[in-house]
DNA sequence: CCCTGATTCGC
DNA sequence: GCGAATCAGG
């Protein structure tokens, strides 16, 4: 594939609505994520906050094109960082922000996700979520990781309890199916009409 | 491990 | 000009 006019376009028009490089390359097709990060510099495109700020200066990086491999990697990480890390499922608002909350407008002709105001976890939500019970890995505490959901199945008090196990939505604690139904927008539980 | 963009450099 | 490989950070 190559970068006709209109492949650049699509790129140009998709960065600026701050997709990812390896979205856009996923739309695109034919090009990869590196591909598309290196059309965006040679557009001089890089930077998506136009402002001019200048960030910062950029050190300088060390040829790697050199007889050392990676022996040399003067690095110093003096950062206290402090992580919150504060995951609960209550029933707070989800914060969305997937992408820089840079242009406070969402970008038109975008699949948002829906926004239902009167919400009652999405029918498709508590499908998935039956579905992904029955091919859950069903893993111990201890079997957790990083990357696995976490969502408990079954009662803690008896045998009857493991883990959902399967692989997390990024960032999240628990898989797709599982965030769908732990971060709900809000309230309006109570009424259901029965 | 997943992802992100940034940079270099052989092609 | 192109983009894989690599770097650097989340």
């Amino acid at each position: 594939m190559s970068w006709t006019e209109e492949r650049v376009e699509t790129l140009k028009k998709l960065w600026g609505e701050g997709q990812s490089a390896s979205q856009i390359a996923k739309e695109l097709g034919g090009v990869t994520r590196n591909a598309v990060i290196g059309k965006v510099h040679r557009l001089g495109l890089s930077n998506r906050t136009s402002g001019g700020a200048a960030p910062a200066a950029k050190p300088a990086k060390p040829a790697k094109a050199e007889a050392a491999p990676r022996a040399a990697k003067p690095a110093a990480k003096p950062a206290p960082k402090e992580e919150p890390a504060t995951e609960a499922p209550a029933a707070s608002a989800p914060a969305p922000a997937p992408t820089p909350a840079r242009k406070a407008i969402i970008p038109a002709g975008q699949p948002l996700p829906p926004q239902p105001s009167a919400n009652e976890i999405s029918p498709e939500a508590l499908a998935s979520v039956r579905e992904v019970e029955k091919k859950a890995r069903k893993l111990t505490l201890m079997e957790l990781t990083e990357r696995t959901c976490k969502w408990p199945i079954g009662d803690p008090s008896t045998d009857d309890f493991w883990f959902c196990g399967l692989p997390v939505q990024q960032g999240k604690p628990y898989c797709e199916a599982h965030v769908g139904v732990a971060f709900q927008p809000m309230s309006s539980r109570r009424d259901r009409k029965r």
